[in-house]
DNA sequence: CTTGAAGGACGGATCCCTAGACCTTTTCCT
DNA sequence: AGGAAAAGGTCTAGGGATCCGTCCTTCAAG
């Protein structure tokens, strides 16, 4: 029982405003929320929008720009924008591997959570709109990058059906850690299909407010996707 | 679908250190994951383990000691202990009542993917100790604190049973931000009686690795929290 | 009564972040 | 053609948080 007070003793671990700004911008660049030739805001707005000062934006930005995601360019008409040939996605660190399960457990709990509220609360027209996400992802089935980006958009689109923020937020992170794990393994197109097949069980379910098989269809979908992991990559030996 | 944008240029919110620890021990003391008289790891120890400068730590714990949670004795075998009468809560705060319906949601995530996960991983020895846990709390039906920290100590107990620190860290938060809401509303020994009743359910489910039972039943139960502020609490007007 | 372990206090160095002014480039409008 | 406007690029001054090391004070165990 005193085994919680790990926790509450875990190093504190004190994101800088920088870091955490080139961690949002990146990942939603990564994940495809932001399309290559998109334009961000302006410095001065975007600044105001973070709450952060704009020099400290311009670090993350530059960063930003020198691995190649975004690219500025002056004068009116100007701007900085997602730089259309995105740099290759970096294999995950050895941390990042050995913290797989972790991840996945935090995705289980984020989806399952998501899947049951947003089926209480789904409306028509939004689901439509993802309805339409999961025909076009059938295109896809043999180009993963592009599979992978409207696979993003239908997650994250599920948690705009809950209407709360915090958990768009927290799916996008969640989606960024996946991507992390799953961007350089072999996904084959049946794979892709039947993870496809159970994403569309589980919209009907939400759309019927059924949120017991939504939960139940959900956590098939998320165990196909620690299988495969499991298989590929190392069991976490002595990790802390 | 643009709207997922909203919350990647969202006001990104840098904690310092001094802020995250105050958060951390207070919300550990306010759970009675620390309990009265508890003596804390000595500063040279403790800021080690949060991985910050001593003055940092001081900071805080100087903090907490204002805020009457905490007391030293200096000298050999002194150190700081967790205040014997604990200050009363503070009563919640506009923002944290207007967001009250977000920490709800929050809070069905967490406890939602906990509850299946542990439904998966449970072993025997655990499950008995949650089960104590539950027969002592019907001795406190009449006495809402004491009755608050043994339902604190069960549903983290059921984030133990992930195996899963950072799931232990989520729940600890997540309950925090529960009891700011729930401290100051009466809990009639019904409600709470039926609440531990619920108890009972889920754990039952979970030793029988019952994932879709423990997640019904834990809806049933987190929705009963609902139930009670929405009828308390102020509707979310023009809330941001 | 000595020693060791604990809290308490201070000062300098460093880094992050803010705030604001100003420069340079480019395009649009008159 | 010329000026205004809008964008990125640069610089500086300063505040605040944090770290690190050192020293002081207290007090119980041995």
């Amino acid at each position: 029982m005193t085994g919680s007070l790990e926790a509450v003793f875990a190093p504190v671990q004190s994101q800088t405003a920088f870091e955490e700004t080139v961690e949002r911008l990146g990942t939603a660049i990564k994940l495809g929320l932001l399309t290559p030739g998109t334009r961000l805001p302006a410095e001065r707005e975007l600044c105001a929008r973070l709450g952060i000062a704009r020099s400290t934006l311009r670090q993350a930005l530059v960063a930003l720009g020198q691995s190649g995601h975004l690219h500025a360019t002056r004068g009116r008409g100007g701007g900085t924008f997602v730089a259309d040939p995105q740099p290759p996605a970096e294999p995950p660190s050895a941390e990042v591997l050995a913290g797989w399960r972790d991840v996945c457990d935090s995705r289980m709990t984020v989806e399952l959570g998501i899947a049951v509220l947003a089926a209480e609360r789904a409306r028509q027209p939004m689901v439509d709109a993802l309805e339409e996400l999961l025909v076009a992802i059938d295109d896809t089935l043999d180009d993963f990058p592009a599979y992978r980006q409207i696979d993003v958009r239908f997650h994250v689109g599920l948690a705009e059906l809950t209407g709360n923020q915090h958990l768009v937020k927290l799916m996008t992170e969640t989606q960024g850690a996946m991507s992390n794990l799953i961007h350089h393994i072999a996904h084959p197109p049946e794979v892709l299909d039947n993870a496809n097949y159970q994403h569309r069980r589980v919209l009907a379910a939400i759309r019927l407010h059924d949120e017991a098989t939504a939960a139940r269809v959900m956590t098939e979908h998320l165990r196909g996707t620690e299988y495969v992991l499991a298989g590929l990559l190392p069991e976490p030996g002595s990790a802390t």
